[in-house]
This record gives C-alpha cells, structure tokens and sequence, in this order.
DNA sequence: CGGGGTCCTGGGAGCGCTCTCAAAAGGGGG
DNA sequence: CCCCCTTTTGAGAGCGCTCCCAGGACCCCG
C-alpha cells in the first residue's frame, strides 16, 4: 500500500536508499530490471511499491530524448470534422493504437493559418516524439507546416500531389474499390453506369472517379456528376444526371451520404432501386448504410483499422527499425453487397 | 532566417554563447526578457533566430514543475459521445482557451474500467498539470479515479451527489432555465404543462425536473414522461403523453433532440403547434434548432463558453492565486424565443 | 566626489533520470 | 586453489533549463 505522502513526490534516489541499492541498479528495475538479480529486483520493487513511486517523467525525456507523445493534427478548415463519423473512427483507431503502445495523444486542433505558426513550433519543440495528420485539401499548406518541422509524420489519406513523397501515409484502395463497385454493377448487367464523385481536391475522390474510368474506359462524360460528399449535394447529383441521362440504370456514387441522397431522389422520381437503377456507394458508414431504403451495397473500408495503421507506421519511423521510410500501405476495400445493387 | 542545422538542436548555451551573454540572461530573455537591458535582448533576439533555437520542454518541466499541458478526459461508457456536437463545441471551447493559456490538450479516451489503472497512472505521473473531465453518469467510478491522483481537476457538469464536494465544477444553470422555459408557458395560458425528461442518472435531467417542479409545484405525475436525450425517445414520450393526457396544451422537453422527436409525434398526430401545443426545448443547439418544424423556441446555453469556463478554473487552480478552491460556475440560460411556443 | 541605493548580470547549484564505464562479485577450468 | 572471464553493481557525469544569490554597474543625492 503506498504511503499516502503529503510531500514532494519521491525520486529513484528515494527508492534507491529504501531499497538498499544504487540508482543506476533501481532505475534499472524500474526499466524492466534486465541485468539484476532476483532477489535486488524484489527489494527495488518493494521499495517502489512502499513509496507508491511514479518516475518523473521530465527528467526522463530529458535524457532519452523521448517522450512517449504523439501529436494528432486535427484541422477544421470549415466544416465540424470532430463530430464527423468517418473521422472519429479513425481517431478511434489511433487511441487505441496508441494506448498499445504506452503513448499519449496530443490534440492540436488547428482552425486555420494564423495558427499554424503555433503549431510549427509545438512540433519542432521536441514536445511530441511524432505526428499523425490526415490529407484533406489539396491546397492546404499545413502538410508544408509539419514538413518545416522535421518530425516524423504519417498521413491519413494519400496526399494531394506535390507534397514530400518520401512521407508515408495510409489510405484505403479507392481505386481498387471504385472498380469493384463498378464492375458489380457492369456484372448486373447495367449499360449506363453513372458516377456522382466527390470535391476533386480530395485525392479520395479522384482516386474513385480513377478507379471509375479504369472500368468504363469509354463512359460519357454526361454521366458523370460532382457533389462534395454531403448528401444534399447527392440528391441533388442524382437528379441532373435523371434529367439528363433517363437512361441511366446504375450508379456508383463515390460516399454512403451522397448515395443515401441519391436513393432519396431515386424514390422521388419514382424510380425503382435496383431494378430500374441500381446503387453502389463507398465508405460502409454504419449509420448510413442501414437507415437507407433500399439498404445500401457499397464498399466497405475499415478506418479504425486505418487509424491504427497510422500509429504503426509512426512508431516504426521512431524505433528506426525498419531501415528507412517505411512504405506507405494501402488497405484493401471489400464490396458488401445489400439490396440496392 | 533559421539555421537549417541537421545536428542536435541548440541549447540555451548555444545561443548565450552567440549573443555573447550568460546563460542566465539568455533565459531572462526567452522568458519575457524582464530585467534585462534593451540591447542585450536584442542580441539574445537575434541570436535565438539565428540558431533556430527552440527551449526544451523537457529541461523546462524538470526544474519548474509545469509542463503546459492538460488532460481532457473522454468517457465513452456506450454512446459515441465524441461525435456529439454538444460535447464537441465544449472541447472546443476547451481547446481554443488552453491555447490562449499556452497549454496543450492531452486526449484521455477511456473506454471502459479497465482504462482506470492506465488513466490513473498517467494523471498521477505529472504528465499533465492538471485535467478536466465530464460527469455523466452517476454510476461512473470515475470521477473516483481522478480524485485518486490527486491532481487539479474542474468537472464540466454538476457531479453526481457522493462525488468530494471540493471539485469544482461548471455547469449551466439547468433549474433556472427550466424553470424560464414552464414560466413562459405558464405567461402563455398554457393549464396542462407536461415534462418529458432525460434519464434520471444524469444530474442535468434531475435538474431540468426540479426546475419544471419549482413553478408546478402541484404538477400531476402523469404529465411527466422520461426520455433518454434522444430524438426518438422523445417522440415515443409525446405519443404517450398524447395518449394519457389528450389535454395536454404545453410541453416543456428537457432537451432540443427529444423536442425535434416530441414535434414529430405532434405532427403526424394533426396537432398544432404552438396554437394546440406549445413546445419549448432546451439547450439551443443550432444543428436541430434550425430545421425543427415549427422553429423550436429554447432554453439556450453556452456551450462553447462552459468549456472556456472549465479551463480557466483549472487554470486559476494551477496558479493557486485564487486563494483556496475556486468555486464552481454556474451559468447563466436564456430563453430563445422561435415559432414552436 | 563619496555613499547608499537600485538595477543588471553571471556563476553555480540543482531538477530526477539514464547510461557509460570501471570495479566488484561470481564461476569455471586447469 | 588460483586465474581469467562473465555477470552484476555502483559511481558519476551529464541531459538543458531555471532560479537563487552575490557581485558589479549605474545613478541620484547630499
């Protein structure tokens, strides 16, 4: 039972008299106790028990240079992605990831440029051992802001062109999903597969429109519409491309929200899904996917399991064990197939 | 312009030596520069941005006993709390006023008792100076973890009654607003006023009742429904309510997403709002408040300001100027007049 | 022009820990 | 039983910074 002391926190030298040992033999246990002998290991770790010691953590990066810290960059440039599910989930992945490792999460949330300067200098202040930030917009200059920082860093979602390329990220297999999708809806039997993509300055989206092309190397132009991933602009996609293809009997829509827009009008104009227009989206958004009627197939990625790709990457650029960069991976994607296609 | 030096970063020396001061002038300087004479700040100015000197964190917290940074601590007993934009405008609040302070946000996300050890540790190991956290649940062994670390903690939340009364605390004023909100519909004509609650582990539900009791005092039991702060709960609530009390022409609900489901219910029952039911919510948050048919008339609060509020009560603790423990805030509510009463 | 402040500055002692290196202890073979 | 090698332990030197304190510079007034 440790002593309920009242004073100053005690230190390794505390210990290290209790125990009847040195400090080098006591910091030596508390690090795991290699090269000590049982019965020292017992007394030092009494000693430690008894004084309910915690070793100061200070002191220790002081020296090694390391401090068990992980900076997740989160930028808000308009919209509320804290309360966006796809980025929780990742953010999810990372924690635990992160608690495997016995390392702390340090939020930077960054509302816009003027705090950039702030966030450069955090990074370089030898705060954190590493950072993890995701690619949002191809014309943000925060990647260059972490880049200036000379820290370890790893992305989420591939970055957009002309960022350092020796960066490593984690992103899914859009474009190996998006043709999945796509040649589902090709083996239906569709002839007049649409696409409604995404804000071409996500790489996510292009790398779908990619991987949509990749498919119907010959599709008219006419059948392929913009939304930005919201569902509004989904439903609003479906709609012009009803007008002006009527022909149109499958879409693959590039996120589960704008598809979920996308049945919405479907059903509004009478449309029958799938018989008359089949859907795909992308993403396996949980709380999407099973409130749409008809239930939505689309391609699933696992973002949990994307956040915690990230953390991994990161700790093997610090333990430097992996010689050089590490890769950046791509995670493979899955159809999963429900009623509407 | 900074040195682009690959080797090891500059030490305060370093940059003494360049300016050709000591080293505890140089650290006058970096520290504000108070005592020090014009001129020699100047050239310890230059000299920092010559080297690219950034202090080390480290070095700093061993000898001051302060590292700048806060845990925010996330409980996710079973709901996805973080994607909930109550709690994601309160850390925001949070982490715009830890920046104003120079402090860092340090994430804690526990997701169950097996987390207490870990968390435990981490608050008690000096990591951070101090740490804020939410009280939810009343049956949370939590709150008791904390107190264990015996560290600075401010609540945001009124904390469950056995929870060491000496944690201060920041809440809106729940019973207040209440009681404006049944007020105004008393001020309106309304005879039959209903309740429809939240869950009764939570202390702002309890509140909100009490608040709703204090003006009807003689409020018969069966006009009080209990929710659980979701929208469909709510609309289930109402439906009962309409099916017990067909006279009821007020409904004072303790949260805006139960008052969204509770107008729903009222909608498709043929029921006009306000003109046969008069409907007043509470918290005033934008994203339901909005597009609630009619426009719902609230209690609001500030969100974002509570969370300010958390961090500069912990902040006042840390600096032990506010002579003992700072009292809790309560904060003030208001009733936002809109179309549903 | 000297005395007594006041204001600045530098020296140096740690903060608590890790890690190198040398000394001590233990062990085995000749 | 002694010597050499391996394992275990301890002494001590920092890691980079802040802060106390003493000493020097400077200033104003008599």
């Amino acid at each position: 039972m440790p002593e309920q002391s009242t004073g100053p926190r005690p230190t390794l030298e505390a210990v290290a008299d209790r125990a009847g040992v040195s400090r080098a033999t006591a910091s030596r246990v508390v690090n795991g106790g290699a090269g000590v002998r049982a019965p020292l290991v017992e007394k030092v770790l009494r000693a430690v028990e008894e004084l309910g010691y915690v070793p100061n953590h200070a002191a220790r990066t002081l020296v090694t240079r390391r401090n068990g810290a992980v900076a997740v960059i989160i930028a808000e440039p308009e919209f509320r992605i804290f309360s966006d599910p796809f980025f929780e989930q990742q953010v999810r992945g990372i924690s635990r990831e992160l608690t495997a490792h016995d390392a702390q999460l340090v939020l930077l949330w960054v509302e816009g440029p003027g705090d950039h300067e702030r966030i450069s200098r955090y990074l370089g202040g030898g705060h954190v051992d590493g950072a993890l930030a995701f690619s949002l917009h191809s014309d943000d200059a925060l990647p260059s802001v972490i880049e200036r920082a000379r820290i370890p860093v790893v992305f989420g979602g591939r970055p957009a062109p002309g960022t350092d390329p020796s960066v490593p990220f984690v992103d899914c297999d859009n474009r190996g999903g998006a043709r999945e999708a796509v040649r589902h809806l090709v083996g239906l039997g569709r002839r007049n597969i649409a696409h409604i993509s995404g804000p071409p300055d996500q790489t996510s989206a292009i790398d779908r429109i990619h991987g949509y092309r990749d498919v119907l190397l010959d599709a008219d132009p006419s059948l392929l519409r913009r939304g930005d991933f919201t569902e509004e602009s989904g439903a609003r996609a479906m709609a012009e491309l009803l007008d002006r293809r009527p022909d149109v009997d499958g879409v693959f829509v590039a996120n589960d929200l704008m598809a979920s827009g996308a049945l919405r009008t479907l059903r509004e104009r009478g449309a029958r899904v799938p018989e008359d227009v089949a859907v795909v989206g992308f993403d396996d958004m949980a709380s999407v996917v099973d409130r749409t009627v008809p239930a939505l197939t689309t391609v699933h990625q696992d973002i949990e399991g994307m956040g915690r790709l990230m953390v991994k990457l990161l700790m093997r650029l610090l333990d430097g064990s992996g010689s050089g960069v590490p890769a950046s991976v791509i995670t493979p994607t899955s159809l999963v197939r429900r009623a509407s296609a």
